[in-house]
DNA sequence: CTGAAAGCGCTTACAG
DNA sequence: CTGAAAGCGCTTACAG
């Protein structure tokens, strides 16, 4: 890369951190009263003379707590994750700022981990949350089960678990979920109210395409229709375009796109122009998610939404509860959240 | 929330994990071979009958090492950290796709940090970079300063500093910048060239937008031209929406508008279009990223782009080189990056 | 070829 | 009121 300018020579050496047994020796005192003071344990056996002079030498010295010393002791972080397939799909971040907000409020630190929707990365997921490094999870997983995921725990993490559907209630894991299919088959309803009759699914097998999938076809069955689908390889913009182009290549005869997610929707919207098609005059196209740019997209995109903030809140709360409450040894549950077609001009 | 259905009761305690004494135990050899024979430390002491019979311990025992006792020992985490201002605005995502793709082949695991660009959040992003959890990091910094994250992470923590404009060179650290101010010099003589004469600046005086605000400045003077400059909280879109709406309730003259960030021309657009405003025929728009969306936007949005992606994965070769390879004692660097107008309709 | 031992930096009974 | 000691689960000299 260009114009690399250079500083005054590194030091030699790191410098290695005070710990308690270094404030110890400065005060004079024990490394337990340095532990105990340090940590404001009430009540307190140490004299407040001593208790001032170790504040004094910590700060002196910048001493800060080695949390892998503490965690090894304590098996606690005071550390929340959140497991997700892409950071740079729209939809995640809305989830995790959520999340974050309320672990924030409970003086949680949230790491958050991409595994890309990749199979190898989220099995690498796995391994990181069985290694101690936080108390609770909230998991977004296309390829690991439950059963991976709890073996990998083994009920030393809380886990929530977003899932596509309801599944049966988990003895140790809460879930949160939409109806996916319910969804699916609503918005298709509402392009076939519209007078569609040549619909296409754009999905992907992956996460809650197949749930989208099965709502699509049984809204087209009901209605006698013929259903179409065209498969994309992920849930990308890229994706979208490619398949949408591929399938415009060959004979696309559909008057309407419904996209598992608004990134599909986008690429084949793009796609569908580059073909010289208008939208929604020659095809309509709906999308899932309702992520920040449908509403800015001209014509607007006719999308699903469902609350990510609010979601995400509450993934958090569940966590919350169950390591600081009084919810510890509840068994899982699931819980179904709300969706709500968003018609807009795409369709 | 709605709909909870109930499992089964969890167990009354969880599950132990096991240890290397477990596996020692069950094999009646020493803690200290097992430990030898996972690592895999060459060569080998240990006979490959003991290995075999280790390595099947371990397996029917589910045996994952515990991170937090390894990493006390071995101070080395092989997990890097980005720490960034937003997770929700798009640009941020990008660079820490880039940067985990690098670091992912390197065999390092990535953590995301969101500040949400607050001073408090920056701390405990500091206090939680000191703590030992990572052996490097990316980070983008609103409020912290160099002094204060080198007095954090004392030479334990490799360090790429994301930064807004030219600093002298550090002795330990790494810093990528663009040159904010040419770029946003640029953009606004762009305007200029277009005939605007009263141009307005939406900004934030946050990160990034002190610079970007000098360059807006130099080029109006330049020109002989009179600024305007119009004052977010914050660098996102609802800000935007919030601060030109209020402008555009006094006395508002301007036929441009250079947004300090795309997110702030997005909201921009939305209150001059609720204003009555035509874009580009009554206020022109110019924002500063390229954000995905920008050009899904109607009129498509005139902005200023630098590779992300490119960026994350320098930022991440820069610390493998200094962690793993030749590097480890290479006095801090600067690293200018490229920048490029990309003129759309909006302006 | 193998194991006893020290130590990473903490927390937490426990004994004075 | 204070400190010696054990232990969290590992790694790594070191001694047999």
């Amino acid at each position: 890369m260009k114009k690399p300018t250079t500083g005054t020579p590194a030091p030699a050496v790191a410098l290695r951190r005070p710990t308690q047994r270094d404030i110890a020796v400065a005060t004079g005192l024990s490394q337990t009263a340095v532990s105990l003071v340090l940590n404001g344990v009430e009540p307190s056996t140490v004299s407040e003379e001593a208790r001032e002079r170790i504040r004094q030498a910590a700060q002196r010295l910048g001493y800060v707590p080695n949390r892998m010393a503490r965690n090894l002791q304590s098996a606690r972080t005071r550390t929340l994750a959140c497991i997700v397939p892409d950071i740079t799909n729209p939809t995640y971040p809305a989830l995790v700022r959520g999340f974050q907000s309320t672990a924030d409020a409970a003086g949680y630190d949230t790491m958050i981990f991409d595994t890309d929707g990749a199979p190898e990365r989220e099995h690498r997921a796995l391994q990181w949350l069985s290694q101690g490094h936080v108390d609770g999870v909230m998991a977004v997983f296309f390829h690991v089960d439950e059963a991976e995921l709890l073996k990998a725990v083994r009920g030393r993490v809380a886990v929530v678990q977003m899932e596509s559907q309801a599944h049966k209630p988990s003895r140790d894991i809460d879930k949160i979920y939409i109806d996916n299919a319910a969804a699916a088959q609503a918005m298709t309803q509402a392009l076939i109210d519209k007078g569609h009759q040549r619909i296409a699914m754009l999905s992907c097998p992956l996460g809650p395409g197949a749930e989208r999938q099965r709502g699509f076809h049984a809204a087209m069955q009901k209605a006698g229709l013929e259903p179409c689908v065209i498969a994309a390889d992920d849930f990308t913009q890229d994706a979208g375009a490619r398949a949408m182009a591929a399938e415009l290549a060959g004979q696309f005869r559909c008057s309407a796109v419904f996209a598992a997610n608004d990134l599909l929707a986008i690429g084949a919207m793009g796609a569908l122009r580059a073909a010289g098609k208008r939208i929604p005059d020659d095809v309509a196209v709906a999308g899932f998610d309702d992520i920040p740019s449908a509403q800015l997209l001209q014509p607007a995109l006719t999308t699903v939404r469902r609350s990510e903030q609010a979601i995400g809140r509450f993934a958090a709360e569940l966590l919350i509860a169950r390591l600081d409450g009084p919810d510890a040894d509840r068994p899982g549950r699931g819980f179904e959240q709300p969706f709500q077609l968003v018609l807009r001009d795409s369709a």
